[in-house]
DNA sequence: CTGAAAGCGCTTACAG
DNA sequence: CTGAAAGCGCTTACAG
């Protein structure tokens, strides 16, 4: 039913293994039988069989990426930068959203697809929260993006550096109360550490400054603009002066809506600093730690393409993060 | 040296054939054979070649699903339920995210490896613009999702009377504007026409109360906080008395956020009405036309999995969305 | 420059 | 219940 190679061959008057170096643009064919192939390959409507070329080369030029959602800007924006890159060096990006603990147990079996293809990202999520035994179940080359603690191949932004620059930055006011929140990592599977990084840098920042750690009231809330918006509304009903580190720009955007049906302002009533800076945040004058995700995105990429290479070394990046002041702090 | 079918066989002295069909799971084995496979396995850590399982059997177990962008609550809704329904078939999803024009082109031909899983869904996408002949490159089952006007296999939710509630519920102020906006399709590639039915649905709703349509002023913009608010900024500085339909929440959202830049309130100083019913429009108390995304998700999965079985009949589902009334109209 | 053939690592009738 | 063997559709040395 579906036309093969050898038929190609058959009609074009050729071996299989000239109609292989055809339509693989490899040279040394006389134009003749390249003709004559490429006519045949139209006659026919012939389309490689890319399992079969998979299992006889080894190669997929496919790159898993594993994101443990997609509803973010964040993923948005670091899937296209990467697969611009990829795409340089003939891979395409194939996407495995973990999206839920169901899931999980697919991926954790070394015989999933997704561990198939020439490499692995595992992006934002870290392998000793996901896999039973802390190890990537692979053979294939792979690489750690946005998590933290890995001795693998890995790539990050300083997420200590950034909660440590918004601590060093935060206005403090006499006698309020100083919030630290959106760092909860409810679900150990899906945590990568960078909030509590994130955390650690702020109170040591805090600390630096002459102030109790434990003057930080810390409160859980996971990444979500509908929690913070009640919490804002809560804490602004009893609060009328307090400072704020938001671990995300989302919360952060949640919180301040929320203080606002209570009239509280943000950089008038209290000061707030946000982490990602990402497209909403300049327009509500949001000052936050602003993350190279698109850097990110394209240093994922080259580094995985020189692991396919054979690359062996080991190497640990370091982005860094920048505070980026609005009105809002 | 990745160990093979044919080592575990001589390990566990029995055939290739035998070895086969103890790690798929089929019955008729001799327990004693079973067992020396099984100990074989796990002594030489054997994981069978998924590629050459997919060449030898034609099955991948796969979905491909192909969504416009991920950085949307949409998405992370669709793919979730999607790939529950999924799971229980024992199928895996992969997202192909369009992303940006420069990777349509590979997704354009056949040979890409998107084309050769078990099936494919075509989501918020229409193969007339996608592709230069309009039709999906691929001999595989495929189903069309969340796309207006398509002949093959579809499920969408009825953006017409989606519309056309919008219409039909809309505050009208006598002598007040009324805008639609939102629906701008900028990139034929990446317009699924969804937005078109919306506009049409509402300008007969409008028109069917006595209206003229040419009063409605259509704004075009694309699904954009950011550009959202910068219109609602400029309008409220000079009309104070209006009517909205947005084609989508987020952009509502960000209109609302503009106004209020002038101090002018939804629901108080002007009428709105989005379309999607997300996470956040209820906390902002929009009124808004709900789509059932999880349903369209599931649904969808069903569906293809029935194609892949092999059902021939070709089937347009069509889901209803409905007016859900809050405070902004 | 080209062809014949081995090989990639599985699955699956088929014979016994 | 099991094994030998054909077959899936390519790529790739190798010989000429």
């Amino acid at each position: 039913m579906m036309t093969t190679i050898k038929e190609v061959a058959k009609l074009a008057g050729v071996s299989v293994g000239t109609v292989s170096k055809v339509i693989n643009n490899q040279d040394g064919i006389k134009e003749n039988n390249r003709k004559k192939v490429l006519d045949a390959v139209k006659k026919l409507n012939y389309e490689p069989n890319i399992h079969a070329r998979t299992l006889s080369s080894g190669k997929t030029n496919l790159v898993s990426i594993v994101v443990p959602t997609v509803g973010f800007e964040f993923q948005k924006i670091f899937l296209k930068s990467l697969d611009d890159v990829l795409r340089k060096s003939n891979y395409d990006s194939v996407v495995f959203p973990l999206l839920s603990r169901d899931r999980l147990a697919r991926f954790s079996s070394e015989s999933n697809f997704l561990f198939h293809t020439d490499a692995l990202i595992l992006a934002s999520l870290s392998p000793k929260n996901l896999f039973r035994d802390g190890r990537v179940p692979t053979r294939k080359p792979y690489l750690i993006v946005d998590s933290h603690g890995e001795s693998s191949n890995s790539v990050i932004i300083d997420n200590y550096l950034g909660g440590h620059l918004a601590g060093k930055h935060i206005s403090l006011e006499k006698n309020g109360k100083l919030f630290l929140i959106g760092g909860y990592e409810p679900d150990d599977a899906f945590s990568s550490g960078v909030f509590s990084e994130r955390k650690r840098g702020f109170e040591d920042a805090i600390r630096e400054r002459g102030i109790e750690s434990k003057e930080i009231e810390f409160k859980n809330i996971v990444l979500d603009w509908n929690q913070a918006f009640d919490f804002g509304a809560r804490i602004s009903r009893t609060e009328k002066k307090f400072s704020v580190f938001s671990v995300s720009d989302l919360v952060a955007w949640g919180f301040i809506e929320g203080c606002r049906t209570n009239g509280l302002y943000a950089g008038k009533d209290f000061h707030i600093i946000g982490y990602d800076d990402l497209s909403f945040s300049q327009k509500i004058g949001l000052t936050t730690i602003s993350q190279p995700i698109s850097e990110l995105g394209e240093i994922a990429a080259e580094k995985v393409v020189e692991k396919i290479k054979g690359a062996a070394n080991i190497e640990n990046i370091v982005l860094s993060p920048r505070y980026v002041e609005r009105t809002s702090n």
